[in-house]
DNA sequence: CGAACAATTGATCCTCATCAAACCTTGTGG
DNA sequence: CCACAAGGTTTGATGAGGATCAATTGTTCG
């Protein structure tokens, strides 16, 4: 069942578009499913498509030439993915997008954004909008890496999780559905030292932590690592 | 004495502007010259004014609340700065931009090139192309920091710099004029490590070191540090 | 020549990555 | 409904890779 063009407003891309975009971009996009640990695409394939995120998490992965990777972002319902080649000519990807979960999404051709920019300014403008957002938290992670420690480091991963994908409980904690693993690859450390870390967490009654789940108890100390001088 | 504005086509962002567009940019810019060590503008100040460099050579870096700082690029001539701020309202810059050694550059409130980018799309399109490139870059590096060691990090930011600062020396070699520290600040580690990683570099005859100095003998050994597996 | 700055090199220490083994949790099929 | 397999997690032991500190040497410039 196609969704409704007009829900394509909550693209942060789209906010400024007319309900006739919508509908054009929608009529332009095909769907696609696809299970958990499937992939939208590889990175080093031609960026022909870029993808909004409909239903389900992915992330965006890169690799290096001998199979380490880190996850640079993660993304939820409603998020514009793949959409750098929308503006070089004949790109490739330069990540991979797998699914967390059972996901679908919209797929369109990297072109017709392309023609679309080209009499719509409001269009370049989120855009660009949205590239200057990510290329500032690229930065900041970039400093991250480099001059701050792992706890601090997976404080402020989590943090930036929690923002995004948090899940509100019933009682009223936030709670995040990840793997060590990701966790890890979202930091830039081990499976185990996240694993460490939560337990001393979990100890300090800052976390609960289980299978594919962490659960905030107190955001405010998690904060506290992340910005606390020294 | 002022610039001729034609010369502003080599700035990648305008190279597809006319050349009224260029006398325009010029006509509302002001020529800013300091001196090595000083600053066009610091992180955290509100970012009413982007950059050309004109000459000379400028660093661009992000310092976190301790004070320890990471260089997330280098700016040569006729290379745009402190554009970002031209998108996002009211933003503040995101890095410090240091100049390596005397350097002038135009400065242009980021309201002119907003409001030039509403009726000229070329503008948006290739201001977009020049952030996809940067995303690129700094997803690479952010990747690089979290996966590689620091010998081929080192080496991979004296590649960067070779493409892109590298001065041809009368024999055929190619130099590059960097402190110890900068280069440390560039891949992410101390500038003592650098120091011996570029002493062991010279006993191999890749390179040979000096003050600020580093002469580049033998650019395929260092690709292959940079790129090699395992 | 001397002061200021940059680079080198050795010694030490600490943070994390790595490896290994055991332990949970979840879902599946008999 | 239990048993078992598969995948996720924890924890300990070990070691490597760099950071840090300190002392010395080299370079440039007024």
């Amino acid at each position: 069942m196609p969704i409704d063009p007009l829900n394509l407003r909550r693209v942060s891309v789209f906010q400024n578009a007319t309900d006739d975009d919508l509908r054009l971009f929608a009529k332009n996009g095909i769907e696609r499913s696809i299970e958990e640990g499937e992939y939208f695409f590889f990175q080093g394939d031609p960026a022909i498509y870029f993808y909004v995120l409909i239903s389900g998490r992915a992330k965006l992965m890169q690799a290096n030439p001998s199979g380490q990777q880190v996850n640079l972002r993660t993304i939820s319902e409603w998020q514009m993915f793949g959409a750098l080649g929308a503006v070089s000519e004949e790109a490739t990807y330069p990540a991979s997008a797998q699914a967390l979960e059972h996901s679908t999404a919209l797929a369109i051709k990297s072109a017709f954004l392309k023609e679309m920019m080209n009499t719509r300014p409001y269009l370049s403008f989120d855009l660009m909008k949205l590239m200057t957002d990510y290329i500032q938290e690229m930065q900041e992670r970039y400093r991250e890496l480099a001059t701050e420690k792992v706890e601090r480091r997976i404080a402020r991963a989590v943090l930036r999780l929690t923002a995004q994908m948090g899940i509100k409980t019933a009682d009223g904690n936030i709670e995040l559905a990840f793997t060590r693993q990701d966790m890890a690859e979202m930091s830039g450390t081990t499976l185990y030292t996240v694993s460490r870390v939560l337990s001393e967490w979990e100890k300090r009654g800052l976390v609960e932590s289980g299978r594919e789940r962490v659960l905030i108890r107190n955001p405010h100390g998690l904060v506290q690592i992340a910005e606390e001088l020294d």
